[in-house]
DNA sequence: TTGTAAGCGTTATCAC
DNA sequence: GTGATAACGCTTACAA
């Protein structure tokens, strides 16, 4: 660029030596003498010398960046997934390029178009709500692309994955509000195209069945957004609540989900856990804070994206072909809370 | 990339011509007859073709891609800004890098080198809350690179500048206090050294004195991590409301401190507006729904992103040196809300 | 209308 | 130990 125009030449000249000569003193080359490596050290330092970015990835055929592509960077999961994703990628000198889908399939397709368009080495993804067919990643994983899915993954590419136990916190996260006495507990969880919904739908089925508790089918709400669109949770929520026969417990699925259903409530006037408990999948403080009476399921996010990068990294720089991989799952947590908390002033 | 290797070169063997024919027919010159054209571009669409960037850009000198900077992305200002920068950007064909201070000065300079070193054309930067010096962005601004603040803006570098107006929001909004009856209002806000925080902080003291309401000094807390630090607001609202001369109204000067007050008032077992009114900045749902009693003063972030990225980019294509720098201050929204909600349900 | 050649900044290979 | 040279993929004078 005109305004960072110290190039390798520009030492070169300075010095009275060749380009080629810098380039190695640069990358210290045994080839070259120590006096000549500290006066281009020098040099390069005195006229704040920094590579071409371009020029190397031309010359080397790779990028150093990463694509990622999430359904929205404002919730607090996907923001912390990427936080962890930054870290590993910055300490192994990648870049990242983060895009978003808002959950729509036609933009997933672009932004991964734009992506490997802008030449990256590798790309780490959470699919879309409304994706169903793969063909646009199956053919940039056919052709070479490393590709390393979290969260909302899929089997039908051959390729690393990395999820939370959705399965077991979901499980766990029912069994404990059926220890604490509910029964008529509501799931309203995600679209059901995506691998999550299942995941958590089926932990909450196995512990309703193993208390010998029948899933009342009419208290499982899907969310095609995902708890992005207020008032698909809202039309949920009247559904469930304005029935003399309501649940007496809300399971979500999502952090949006979680976030939204507890505003709603609020707004509804329901006093939480009193008129109604509420437990829901969560990476916001705000429905700990909100809701300190029960447990909340908090998905490793920050190591999802460490984990994540890792594989990604790995699948990039190693020389052979792949052929084993990996299904990561980590724990999720299951957080138990304590009601007993200190109201600390006087009104 | 390995796996996108269809050159130009490709399509000129292919065709047997040369590739500089290729080059001009795929960007329709009036040179290359229309036959070789059709031949070009049908050949290069059947062997999917996609320019390499890295060679364009090497050989432009520009890489058509924006630097943004902001504390964080989990945060609905910044996402809304970010989605508005992306939209004006993706229809000028640039890509955008996001990189995140978490309000820290040291990230912030590294995060600035690191776009510039991955050769950015330009860069969209809120200044994190801890920034004091600027001889990083003002080495960069000299060097020609075109930067474009907003919202958290300085005036020692001259350059485009794109806030809200958060002068007269914080006016109105202490105002509509007022006006419903309040007198004692505490003032919960941003770190000192970023320009927003005075901004806001003016035009509540206008407010007050228009009205002949002596401000408290004590109502007014500063929380240098801008909400972002649960135990800092948790101190500010401990020190404001275990008096017995407490405040009756908090006027709270960004999205996350509104948050944050919101979620702390509920854990503290305040009801709003009953026990204590609250009235804030934020561009979340959520406090609007909590808080439906009273206003709310939504920042024009979407507008804001879209603004700064077309002044940028027209920074970056203009020919001559600009030396008129403009700063532009977009209307604050104040919502005043109509606390006759229906509650829907029985309990 | 098309082809040739040089060059963007870097690096690898080979010669000196 | 150092320097020429070619090449990465693309663009653009200029030559044909």
């Amino acid at each position: 660029m005109n305004f960072e125009a110290v190039t390798i030449k520009d030492i070169a000249r300075e010095l009275g030596i060749s380009a080629s000569a810098v380039s190695k003193a640069l990358k210290d080359s045994y080839e070259i003498s120590e006096k000549t490596k500290k006066a281009v050290l020098e040099c390069a330092k005195r006229l704040n010398y920094r590579p071409n970015p371009m020029a190397q990835s031309l010359k080397r055929g790779n990028s150093k960046s990463l694509g990622i592509v999430v359904s929205t960077i404002d919730n607090t999961f996907f923001a912390q997934v990427i936080n962890g994703m930054e870290s590993v990628a910055y300490s192994k000198n990648y870049n990242v390029i983060i895009t978003q889908t808002h959950e729509s399939y036609d933009l997933e397709v672009s932004n991964v178009e734009h992506l490997t368009v802008r030449a990256i080495d590798g790309l780490l993804i959470s699919l879309s709500n409304e994706t169903e067919d793969l063909g646009h990643l199956k053919r940039l994983h056919d052709k070479g692309l490393p590709i390393v899915f979290f969260d909302r993954v899929t089997d039908d590419i051959e390729t690393h994955r990395v999820v939370a136990d959705n399965f077991r916190g979901a499980y766990e996260a029912t069994n404990s509000l059926i220890e604490a006495g509910y029964r008529k507990i509501a799931h309203i969880t995600s679209s059901p195209h995506i691998s999550i919904t299942d995941d958590r739908l089926n932990g909450f089925r196995l512990a309703m069945s193993e208390n010998n508790i029948p899933v009342n089918e009419q208290f499982v709400k899907y969310c095609l957004h995902g708890g992005r669109d207020l008032n698909e949770i809202e039309k949920a929520l009247t559904e469930l609540l304005c029935t003399p026969d309501r649940p007496d417990a809300l399971f979500t699925a999502a952090d949006r989900i979680t976030t939204t259903t507890l505003m709603l409530l609020h707004k509804l006037g329901f006093r939480i856990p009193e008129d109604i408990a509420l437990l829901g999948f969560t990476n916001t403080g705000l429905a700990e804070v909100l809701n300190p009476s029960l447990s909340s399921v908090y998905q490793p996010a920050f190591e999802m994206g460490k984990k994540a990068t890792e594989m990604l990294i790995s699948l990039i720089e190693s020389r052979r072909p792949v052929t084993e991989f990996e299904k990561v799952v980590l724990p999720t947590e299951v957080i138990i809370r304590d009601s007993s908390k200190p109201v600390l002033i006087h009104k």
